[in-house]
RNA sequence: GCCGGGGUAGCUCAGCUUGGUAGAGCGCGGGGCUGUUAACCCCGUGGUCGUGGGUUCAAGUCCCACCCCCGGCGCCA
């Protein structure tokens, strides 16, 4: 059936990328040899056209009817059958995209089964596409979001490492929470009670800075929230960084800059699959320029008031407030100030008015939500075993967390960006979970 | 967890109000077509109508229970 050996080795041909048979010194009548996946096929009488598509771009190759030896390779084909191509490459008007290749010979590694997405179920954006995700990640569409996750994730370690970072990474079994007992997954390990998966690497971060000051990571984080909302993943990626010395305002400063760092970098490299996402790339580099809007609860409370929210000092945003908010502003703002009922135990109380935390969310714009918490650490010891309490924890739980504070304990500051959110907001998505290839929620394990 | 919507062919959906032998498009198979662009035209293929029970001469359709999925809220990154 399959004409590709099943012994023996793989022929060292050059194959080109089939998105460089599109730059400008690729002439008229260049002989080239490409491998890829069947994207589209058309079946005529005389002739068959079919889009070959890898990850670099997609090309039209033609085959004529009077080529022997191809014609009988070629009518079989199916969609994602897997073939290598030698042929010429042609300037054709006709063509999508100006050029195609007129095939001379043909190899068919694989000749693929029905393929179970049809443009019905891509139209409709159905749940099926769920269902076969494996499947589904070779679309342009999907293949555009993994291109630019991929620049993101690049971005935030350039960015990092160029401001003098050290990497570090924390363990994903952990015994103790962070925000709350309820979101934490359970795991059996070996039989033991109490081990959970980490919900965040902070407590981890904040021991590193004593050996290290600057330090990051990028690593899942785990929370059994039953959110069934747009935005929420119950494993999702976590580029965390916590700082020795630094305090709210330092910390605000690199917050800001990896933002637009990253953007910059998206737009710089990945423009394409940003207009192959319908982008407005306009509008994305007016929202990365710095500096970010800086507000603070108690003005953000003023705003929300005149716009005729019934809100309450002391009261988080719901999501309607937080829409109204950042509808306000054209770029992220930083909410600064939160009272201390909001915000989880760690973050340090400010000494000049205590009922408000040393802490800030940046808040995206057009509606994309919260990207970034973080803020000043509680450092005295006394004071966070004091909060602990306050909040009905039990500092038994935390015993190697307080100690940091035992021993030549400094200011500290740091930050959880949420990744999958990050994407989802440079990408335009309108559901977190295209900006993952493989997502995890609270109905979702499978593929 | 609460509120709303949904489950019918491999996929997307109509049919349900007003019960009477299950439909379309896409896909797939066959045929046609002198360059197709989500190709097009003709023919064919395809179903325990989410599960269980009830009403009825008769249930995809009406009633009850349950399961699963989607969206919004809450929670957060």
């Amino acid at each position: 059936m399959n004409d590709y050996p099943k012994r023996g080795r793989v022929v060292a041909i050059e194959f080109t990328e089939i998105g460089k048979l599109f730059s400008s010194d690729v002439r008229d009548g260049t002989a080239v040899s490409i491998r890829g996946w069947v994207y589209r096929i058309r079946k005529l009488k005389d002739k068959v056209f079919f889009l070959l598509r890898d990850s670099s771009g997609v090309i039209q190759c033609v085959v004529d009817k009077n080529e022997e030896g191809i014609w009988e390779k070629v009518e079989p084909l199916t969609i994602e059958s897997s073939v290598t191509v030698k042929g010429v490459l042609k300037y054709d008007k006709r063509a999508p995209g100006g050029r195609e290749v007129h095939v001379k010979d043909i190899m068919v590694v694989h000749y693929a089964e029905p393929f179970p997405i049809t443009e019905d179920a891509v139209r409709s954006e159905s749940e099926y596409l769920l269902d076969v995700r494996h499947l589904w990640i070779r679309s342009s569409y999907m293949t555009s979001i993994l291109k630019i996750r991929h620049t993101v994730f690049e971005a935030i370690h350039e960015y990092f490492r160029k401001n003098g970072f050290y990497e570090v990474q924390a363990p994903m079994f952990i015994t103790a929470a962070v925000e709350g007992g309820a979101t934490l997954f359970q795991v059996d390990y070996f039989g033991r009670k109490g081990v959970y998966l980490t919900q965040s690497s902070q407590f981890y971060l904040e021991a590193l800075i004593y050996a290290l000051e600057k330090v990051y990571t990028i690593a899942p984080s785990f929370r059994a929230e039953k959110s069934r909302s747009r935005r929420h993943l119950s494993e999702f990626w976590h580029a965390e960084a916590e700082v020795a010395w630094y305090s709210l305002k330092d910390i605000l400063r690199i917050e800001e800059e990896l933002v637009a760092y990253i953007i910059k970098k998206v737009v710089d490299e990945r423009e394409k699959e940003l207009k192959t996402l319908g982008r407005n790339v306009d509008i994305l580099i007016k929202e990365s320029e710095l500096p970010f809007y800086r507000i603070t609860y108690d003005e953000a409370l003023e705003i929300l008031k005149r716009k005729g929210f019934e809100v309450e000092w002391g009261d988080d945003f719901g999501a309607d407030e937080e829409r109204a908010l950042v509808s306000e502003f054209d770029k992220p703002v930083f909410v600064i100030g939160f009272p201390e009922a909001c915000k989880a135990f760690y973050h340090r109380n400010d000494p000049e008015r205590p009922e408000v935390t040393l802490s800030a969310d940046l808040l995206a714009p057009e509606g994309y939500g919260e990207i970034i918490g973080g803020g000043e650490r509680i450092y005295d010891k006394d004071e966070l075993v004091k909060k602990i309490k306050r909040f009905g924890l039990d500092p038994k739980d935390y015993e190697w967390y307080i100690d940091l504070r035992r021993y030549g304990s400094v200011p500290h500051s740091g930050f959880g960006l949420g990744v999958d959110r990050l994407v989802m907001w440079i990408c335009g998505l309108k559901h977190i979970r295209d900006a993952i290839p493989f997502p995890r929620d609270i109905r979702r394990v499978y593929p």
